[in-house]
RNA sequence: GGACCUGUGGUGCAGCCUGGAGUGCACGCCGCCCUGUCAAGGCGGAGGUCGCGGGUUCAAAUCCCGUCAGGUCCGCCA
């Protein structure tokens, strides 16, 4: 039907009679004798000459034959890769009529996403959405390729699976066949990647789709998809080195430049440095320990296990108003409060000021190297919640678009096996429950959990949770320890990870596994802060589609099918 | 479950604070003119439930309350 796309007609193809196909994207008319018609196709825009008047209108498909020819002296556009040719003699045949799109599909404006979602199969035409699909396209084609090429198997697992009560809410299927039964949709291949390390898939891989019954963000869809991986007989580092080649690979494909290195830090030092597991290091602002400083203070606000503290680069000219807000933030993150100084060439501007004796004040004057003009921030607490309050504070202030600047990839390691409980008291698994303890921590299950770290990573860029993974547990005395510290009991481990046990008693070897998301792997490429651009079909925030109106009401016979019966909403 | 922002011809905005006739800008659309444009140009024109409902007022796009939709975030996401 057509010779060759848009794009290609350049020089090289001068003097032959070729046809192409596309959407009108601009006409431009001089009168009865003269129109300039632009094709568009996914590669790009050429323009076509036809002497004569033609009816077509934007966003018409078209079939152009013309023959290509230099443009005359002095017509030629730069801003075009075909701009020093263009396509004479044309004879255009309509394919298919067109009125016109509800939004212009230049770039000229920027378009409302309500209005682009609802008509996403023109925003899709858009050379942004498929610069961003293409883009997609190929990190999962190197992603592909790297996990083939480093010995692993691609296997599919299932969608429809048994309902596993335990982390992330999960979508429900009923059963037709048998009515009152539910299948559940994964929020992860996780134990059938697993069970596929018990049957002998050593080293197996997927490209999953993931579901999660939770509320939407920008960088969180109900649906979302992960490079999903799991081998046997390798240690923490193996996994760690198949992805960051996979990952190291899609970004040399993605961006043309392929990363030095991938840094790492534990869990613990990011907390304490970043005030959080996901540290961007793109930015500095990295948090200090005033706690020996304000040791045996008298000021009340300060009299606490920890003092930390962050330097704002030219803070000081923050307005009052903007430091009553960050306060509100701290509190709405649960500190008691926050403190702050401006440094100035005369000293400490503060309401705390006054209270400071001299000792402090200078640690507050020489914190992280601080010059007039720069703000402290201090926040004194409990250690995690001091940490954490500064962390959010520190992204607040300090930092840039997802994509700006030179990537970070970071390793954070040695992540804690257990945080906090649950209202009936019972530790909450931080990863979750196969996760395996590290060596040297295996005595504390029973005595001091809290303190027991375990062999779980993620793996963060700029900020993003990119993805984690964890040596699992393959010995059963491991995983009853685990269990019973979790507070589950046999019967309920039994009934809810049956087939998992089972398995493991046939022999199971060590193994170990991760999963990223491709979504936000992606978006960063992109350049984009939210994942909704680099996904075909996505959701709204609410989690609905406002393309086709889903979630929607079924048929009476359907829901007789099921045999499902409503409450009524309260 | 909660906080904040947004909603005005097809599209993107201004108008709202400080109430006074649906007022304005840009793009698009329709018609006419135009033989080298490429953000084409010129002339003319059509197009509105100011998201929806209620309240205050002589008078509401504008102020107040509620509600719906979209977004950002907190909770949630083993």
């Amino acid at each position: 039907m057509r010779d060759l796309l848009c794009a290609s007609v350049t020089e090289s193809e001068l003097g032959k009679t070729l046809t192409v196909c596309g959407w009108v994207a601009k006409r431009r008319e001089h009168g009865e004798h003269l129109a300039f018609i632009d094709i568009r196709d996914r590669s790009g825009v050429v323009q076509a000459v036809v002497d004569g008047s033609v009816d077509v209108r934007s966003e018409y498909v078209v079939r152009v034959t013309g023959t290509v020819s230099s443009r005359p002296a002095g017509t030629i556009n730069d801003k075009l890769a075909t701009g020093k040719v263009e396509l004479t003699e044309c004879t255009v045949e309509i394919l298919s009529a067109a009125e016109p799109p509800p939004f212009q599909l230049d770039d000229r404006v920027e378009i409302d996403e309500q209005v682009r979602l609802r008509y996403r199969y023109l925003d899709l035409r858009r050379d942004k959405m498929q610069r961003n699909l293409r883009l997609r396209a190929s990190v999962n084609a190197s992603l592909r390729h790297a996990m083939d090429a480093q010995g692993f198997c691609e296997v599919e697992t299932p969608l429809l699976w048994a309902p596993t009560p335990e982390g992330a809410r999960e979508f429900v299927v009923p059963s037709r066949l048998h009515p009152g039964e539910f299948y559940v949709l994964p929020q992860s291949p996780q134990i059938a990647k697993q069970l596929l390390m018990v049957g002998g898939f050593d080293r197996y891989y997927q490209v999953a789709r993931c579901l999660r019954d939770e509320d939407l963000r920008a960088d969180r869809q109900f649906e979302f998809t992960q490079l999903d991986i799991e081998a046997s007989f390798v240690t923490q580092e193996d996994i760690m080195g198949f992805i960051s080649s996979a990952v190291l690979d899609a970004a040399e494909a993605a961006t043309g430049t392929r990363p030095k290195s991938i840094e790492s830090m534990t869990w613990a030092q990011a907390l304490d440095l970043y005030g959080t597991d996901k540290p961007d290091l793109r930015f500095g602002m990295v948090l200090q320990d005033l706690s020996a400083a304000f040791a045996t203070t008298e000021v009340k606000a300060f009299a606490a296990p920890f003092v930390k503290a962050m330097r704002v680069p030219g803070g000081a000219e923050f307005s009052r108003s903007k430091l009553d807000a960050l306060t509100e933030q701290a509190k709405s993150l649960g500190a008691k409060g926050l403190a702050w100084f401006k440094i100035t060439a005369d000293g400490l501007d503060s309401p705390l000021e006054r209270f400071l004796n001299d000792a402090e004040k200078r640690a507050i004057t020489q914190c992280d190297g601080a010059q007039a003009g720069d703000l402290i921030l201090c926040v004194a607490d409990e250690h995690v919640q001091a940490c954490r309050t500064l962390g959010a504070l520190r992204v607040t202030l300090g930092s840039p678009p997802v994509s700006e600047g030179e990537p970070k990839y970071l390793w954070v390691t040695e992540f804690p096996m257990f945080e906090g409980v649950d209202e009936e008291g019972n530790l909450q698994a931080a990863h979750h429950p196969f996760t395996m303890p590290h060596p040297d921590d295996l005595e504390l299950i029973e005595t001091n959990p809290l303190k027991v770290r375990s062999q779980a990573y993620d793996l963060v860029l700029n900020g993003w949770e990119l993805g984690s993974g964890s040596v699992r547990i393959h010995r059963s005395d491991i995983q009853a320890r685990i269990f019973a510290a979790l507070g589950i009991t046999d019967e309920e481990a039994q009934s809810r990870f049956g087939f998992l046990m089972g398995a493991f008693k046939y022999g199971a070897p060590p193994h170990a596994g991760f999963a990223f998301g491709i979504d936000r792997l992606v978006a960063i490429f992109a350049g984009e802060d939210n994942i909704r651009e680099v996904i075909a079909y996505p959701k709204t925030q609410s989690g609905t589609d406002l393309m086709t109106g889903a979630p929607k009401s079924i048929t009476e016979r359907q829901v007789r099918d099921l045999r499902l019966k409503f409450q009524p909403k309260v």
